[in-house]
Parts: structure tokens; sequence; C-alpha cells
DNA sequence: CCTACCGATCGGTAGG
DNA sequence: CCTACCGATCGGTAGG
């Protein structure tokens, strides 16, 4: 919430914290690199954090946080269509706005320790749920067609979610044309599923 | 190629790595935890390869090879849309049927030393292209809608890549409907992309 | 493929 | 928040 102005010393080892660990991965930092980026001893971290798995969770934990928030905020009586495209709208600001922390989360959120990485899936299970509501509410109204709903939850999740692979918050297009066009094509494919064409049996060498 | 029978010490190593490193991340497994899961000295691993960064290399390069391979299997005279199916198909029975290399090439590719990072780039660049060629010529044709190429390419490679995090080889669907489906939803996407539809303005308070 | 070893570095703690 | 330090472990090499 208070981020513009005079950031705690520990938001300012998350902040660093979260561009690290999205550039190096969190494996591939140490506390004491950490610590060089903010002129700290990698040891003093550890009063402001009990551990590196504590600073972890904090990005991992935010972020998720983020994603809870955005969804919240959409509107709850729109219809399936406008709703849908209102949370991938949000999800894709969350991973815009927020690019190494998403990239954090997505990358690094294995190597949590259990228990959180336990208490995360519940959360994501929840998350996805939201979406998993949309579509078979949309499908039940007839706005969109007679999809499998989580498998069809899975996709369009995975298209957003890998977008912090590319997302450029500087690129060519803006953030709500981009979000537009995405929820379009993602939307497209629910409404007209198209049903499958008989494959011709390619190569059954495994590649490998 | 040689796979069933007899594997060799390297592909033995390879193996094993592929496994530790998608559970654990590259960073998050030492040689010597390799060499515990095949019975081998640390050590004595670097008579088969020079360095970590050559044994990521020969995870991340034998499955950049096996998605292109896959791609060239598909017939080249196919309409854009049975061509699209088919790429998508073929991309989706590599990361299912080599689940920890796929896991280890999305995920650790990045900590690749510079010169190998850079390959990789082209030779992803390239596979990309192929998509990008047929959703370019499934508009020109007709086909698909007068979609913004580049960005529907990424949709729907970015819905296909994340999909190593949740495929699971013994799952409900087998690999043929799985793909169909997820095909289908990605074509229709292509064919019908819904215009958008105006955003109300949800929360302009950053998440975090 | 092993033993023995290298220098460097790791996450974390004690005690101020 | 620092200095000093802990035991453990890292990637990798020498020499057989």
């Amino acid at each position: 919430m208070s981020v513009a102005l005079k950031p705690t010393r520990r938001e300012e080892i998350v902040t660093a914290a979260g561009e690290l660990f999205s550039k190096r991965g969190f494996h591939g930092t140490s506390m004491r690199d950490l610590g060089k980026h903010i002129d700290l001893r990698g040891s003093s971290l550890y009063a402001h954090f009990a551990s590196k798995d504590d600073l972890l969770w904090a990005i991992v934990d935010g972020a998720a946080r983020a994603f809870v928030a955005a969804a919240d905020a959409v509107a709850p009586e729109l219809k399936p269509t406008a709703k849908l495209t209102a949370l991938i709208e949000a999800h894709l600001r969350v991973i815009g706005s927020e690019l190494p922390y998403a990239t954090v989360f997505f990358n690094d959120w294995s190597h949590l320790s259990d228990t959180r990485k336990q208490h995360l899936i519940a959360m994501r299970d929840d998350y996805q749920r939201r979406f998993a509501d949309v579509i078979a509410a949309g499908a039940a109204l007839g706005e969109f067609g007679a999809v499998d709903v989580d498998l069809a939850t899975l996709v369009v999740l995975s298209a957003l979610n890998y977008s912090y692979q590319w997302l450029d918050p500087d690129g060519r297009l803006g953030h709500a044309e981009l979000a537009a066009a995405i929820a379009g094509q993602l939307i497209g494919g629910l409404r007209d599923p198209q049903t499958s064409i008989a494959l011709t049996p390619t190569s059954t060498a495994r590649a490998k």
C-alpha cells in the first residue's frame, strides 16, 4: 500500500530481491549478493528476514495477494463474457505492473518450504476457480460453447501466466489494447471451439 | 534415438539430471546430489561432462531439437487450420512425453551461459516463426480472422508452453483428446476473435 | 571412475 | 546493522 515515498528498509530488500531472483533465480542469488545491491552485509539481512525462505515468501505471497485483490475488484454482477474479460485484464495488469515479482512467483514458487507451497497451491486453486466458475456460467448461458470447463480454464490461465516471459510494459501496444486483444482471442476460443480435425499420424518416433 | 535398451552412462546422467533439475531447479541441484542418484561420485561426472553448464545444455538443447523435429514432421502441404492443429499436437506431444526435460527447458534455460542462451533464443525465434507463418497464412486465406499475428502467436504458444506445469501423461484425458480440445480452443480464438468490450475502469490502485 | 583436495561461497548465528 | 565466525557445501581439478 505505502509504496511511493520513503520505502522502508524491508521494502527496499524485497524490491531488490525481486529483481535479483527474477534475473538469476532464487537459488542462483545469495544473501550476500542481495546485500551488495543495497549496501548492506548479507548477515544484516537477517535483522529483517529470519531466513531466505521468508524473503521468497514475502515476494510470492505478495504476488498471490495482488492477483486475488485484482480479481476481487472485478464487478461481480457482470455477465460471463464481460466478467471474464475483466478477470483477464486484471490478471495481465498484475503481471505487467509487477513483472519481477510475477517472474519470481512463476519461476520459484516451487522452491518454497513445503508448508508454504501447500498454502500457495490452495490459494491458486481458489483463484483458478473464479475463472472456472465464470467459464461454466458462460457455457450454461450459451455465451460460450460446451467446453470442458477445467481444461478450458487451464488453457486460458496458461496463456495468461506464461505472458510474464514476454510482456513488455514499454512495448508496441499499451496495456489496454494488449489485454483487449488477448481477451478477445481467448474468449473467441471459448465461444466457438473448433471440433477436432482428424490428426494425421505424424511421426510416432519419440524425439529423443 | 537409441533410448530403449542399455542406456549409456552419459544418457543415464542426462536422465537423472532431467529429473533432479526439474524437481529442485538447476541451481538447487549439486553435482554431488546428482552423482548419488546413479551411484557415482560427483567428481566422476566430470569424466562425462566438462561442466555443469554442459550438462544443462545437453538437456535444453535436446528439448529444443525435439520441438523442432516434431514440427518438421508436420506435413507442409496442409492448409492453415489443419497445419496449426498438427503443430499444436506435436508441441504438446513433446512436452508430455519428455516432461522432466520440458520442465528444465522452460524453467532453467535462462541459467545457461550467455553464448548458449543466444543460440537458444535464435532457435526459439525460428520455431516461433513456423507458428506465426501458419497463422498469417490462415488470416490471408480467411480461415482465421484479422488478428495481430505476432501477438496471436505468443498467446497460442504461451498456452502450450505453460502446460508443462499441469500436463499429466496419466491424466483423465488421453493425449489425442487433450491435444484436440486444446487445439480446438486455440484455433477457435483465431477464427473468431471477439472485439473488445469496453473495460470498466476497475481498481486503478496498484496491487502492491 | 575414485580419492583427495582446491579456493570460494553458502545460509545462518553470536555478540555486540 | 556490523564484525567475526560456524559447519556445510559448492563447482571443479590433479593424479592416478
